[in-house]
DNA sequence: TGCAGAATGACACATAAG
DNA sequence: CTTATGTGTCATTCTGCA
């Protein structure tokens, strides 16, 4: 185990804007807002009444100067709310005393345990809003006994709140302490750290404090991209957050590669971990997410190199990356080789010759009409200003020429094989157009992650126990079965039906000769489930997951909330299972 | 009722312009 | 270096239609 050597340099920037993570953390903040009476609303300026919504306003406004909800809630009670002014002196008094002294305890504040009861009542599951006052205060006393042992241990309390709100009312002490230990270290390093107003790349100072902090002080050892080289030749200071090109330890169709790289003890498989998300979530999501997947860094890979569609996704696996081999036969990697039919209308003033992100939905017919309204009122090249237009449109909605004048979006079977699935993997068994398109674009592009899966091929000759999580349409089933990796026992864990019932009718059309056990609900899979099921089909080899991305992508207008999102967090269920099934296998071996 | 169309106007990041 | 502008994104929600 190689470690860390000083001074070299990361192409992730690992040393920006940590404070903001925190605070989600401390206040598990999102879709609540605390007013200093202790009554806390949904959403923001939704309150009843007027003096409720200018309270709201206010604490939202500091919030998103970036001072912690409960500070600010304290703060506006002591002071009132009329002079802003004065309020922000105090908030800045406030912080200054924090950062100087962490260890100093804020005292339990009424909006504090509202708030995260509140958020706790809104993962019990009971939609029913009449009868909330009972239903909390008996969910509370119900949890009493871990929140007090908790506390007993020298937990704080809104620290395990937090942790029991995130693991689910059935969570054993073993996991909340092991929840909240991670939580801590992530705080720890950032509390203790100088605050840095604005994120800088290249900074060094800065850079080498947080290095030496971690080294001496942590005493942890932090992988580095010692290769970095390679992602950004020109110049060596400027950190990027996404290399350039986005091609991850190395793509089939580029020269460059890395064959190295270290991992942290924690993190070193069995069992093997994959984990999906998008490239570009907000800021300091991946260094959350990196942080609890054992520190391992982030592996960005765009499939445009694999297909002829883009998608930039980041991955976090434990595999090797030595010896990995492509999926035969290559699919077309331009819009004209996958369809050749769209060549001869193709006008040569669209420049495309990749296609955009496939998402869930697709252009209207309504849209291809005015196109082609559009294009059709001029002998040969349109204007400017209408080829504008049009390769606008064409490029949001992916759009491809299929005849004189006229463009469409692609057919749902189309996106199956530009995804690398099987054709008609999800077509019929009571699937709807729209849903389809919704399946296939909440999936992974299994040419690229069967690139990063080849290694398994060799280290198991006679198949894998696969634990699934959040399956979809089976990305990694198919992508394992099409490396010719047999699959002993697959759980795969999905919430919608449709999709399970794709899964399971794939299983059945190739003839796989293991066991497909699926389930329904990611949160109800606990220790015991899983040791149950490892004693009865062995451990598990590889763990997979890609959680859900609605409140991190950029296409969502509504509820961008980050990692602490409404299904986004199913993140930490990710790591609650990974985490409880290297224990089990862990135990087992010693 | 369920589906498809259209509007919505969030963000982070890259790049250009001042 | 700071500010303005452009670009791209595993989406959500409402409305009208059949």
């Amino acid at each position: 185990m190689g470690g860390d050597e000083s001074g070299v340099e990361s192409d992730f920037d690992w040393n920006t804007e940590d404070e903001l993570e925190i605070e989600n953390f401390q206040s598990s903040k999102p879709c609540l807002t605390v007013v200093p009476n202790g009554v806390a609303t949904a959403g923001s300026g939704e309150a009843s009444s007027f003096a409720g919504s200018s309270k709201s306003k206010l604490c939202d406004h500091f919030v998103a100067m970036g001072f912690a909800i409960e500070l600010v809630c304290k703060v506006i009670q002591e002071h009132g709310e009329e002079n802003e002014d004065k309020l922000l002196e105090e908030l800045l008094t406030y912080s200054a005393l924090e950062s100087s002294q962490p260890q100093v305890k804020i005292e339990p504040d009424p909006c504090l345990s509202d708030c995260a009861v509140s958020s706790w009542d809104d993962l019990s599951d009971s939609d029913d809003s009449s009868s909330n006052y009972e239903e909390i205060t008996k969910s509370v006393s119900v949890h009493d006994g871990k929140l007090m042992s908790l506390v007993k241990m020298g937990y704080k309390e809104e620290e395990a709140l937090i942790a029991i709100e995130r693991l689910g009312p059935k969570s054993s002490l073993e996991e909340l302490v092991d929840f909240i230990s991670v939580a801590q270290i992530v705080k720890a390093e950032d509390v203790l750290l100088p605050p840095e107003d604005t994120p800088r790349y290249g900074d060094h100072t800065k850079l080498k404090k947080k290095r030496y902090y971690e080294f001496e002080v942590l005493g942890r050892k932090r992988p580095r991209v010692h290769e970095k080289k390679i992602f950004n030749n020109e110049d060596d200071e400027e950190a990027l957050y996404l290399p350039k090109p986005m091609i991850g330890f190395g793509v089939p169709s580029e020269s460059t590669f890395i064959t190295h790289r270290t991992l942290p003890k924690e993190a070193v498989g069995p069992p093997y971990f994959y984990y999906e998300n998008v490239a570009l979530a907000p800021k300091g999501v991946w260094q959350t997410i990196s942080r609890f997947l054992y520190d391992v860094q982030p592996e960005f890979v765009d499939s445009k190199y694999f297909c002829a569609a883009a998608r930039k996704r980041g991955y976090i696996h434990n595999l090797p990356i030595e010896n990995r081999f492509p999926l035969m036969p290559p699919p077309p990697r331009t819009i004209n080789e996958a369809f050749p039919l769209t060549r001869k209308w193709w006008p040569s003033w669209d420049p495309r010759t990749k296609l955009n992100c496939l998402q869930t939905c697709i252009g209207s017919a309504k849209l291809t009409e005015r196109i082609r309204k559009a294009v059709e009122n001029y002998d040969g090249e349109p204007p400017q200003h209408v080829q504008k237009y049009v390769l606008d449109q064409c490029r949001k909605w992916n759009l491809v020429w299929v005849g004189r004048n006229k463009v469409a979006p692609l057919e749902a079977d189309e996106v199956e094989t530009l995804l690398g699935f099987p054709r008609n993997h999800t077509r019929g068994g009571g699937i709807s157009r729209t849903d389809r398109y919704k399946s296939l674009g909440n999936s992974f592009q299994v040419d690229t992650v069967a690139y990063h899966l080849s290694v398994l091929k060799d280290m198991y000759p006679n198949g894998i126990n696969l634990l699934s999580l959040f399956s979809g349409i089976g990305g990694a089933e198919v992508a394992l079965h099409r490396l010719g990796i047999p699959l002993k026992t697959v759980v795969s864990v999905e919430k919608s039906e449709v999709n399970r019932n794709i899964v399971r009718s794939w299983w059945e059309q190739t003839n796989q000769k293991g066991n497909l056990i699926d389930m329904d609900d990611v949160q109800a899979l606990d220790g015991e489930r899983l040791e149950q099921l490892m004693d009865i089909y062995g451990d598990f080899d590889l763990v997979v997951g890609g959680s859900p991305c609605n409140n991190l992508a950029g296409s969502n207008r509504v509820s961008r909330d980050g990692l602490e999102g409404k299904e986004s967090s199913l993140f930490y269920d990710y790591f609650r299972i990974l985490d409880l099934v290297k224990n089990i296998v862990a135990r087992k071996n010693e």
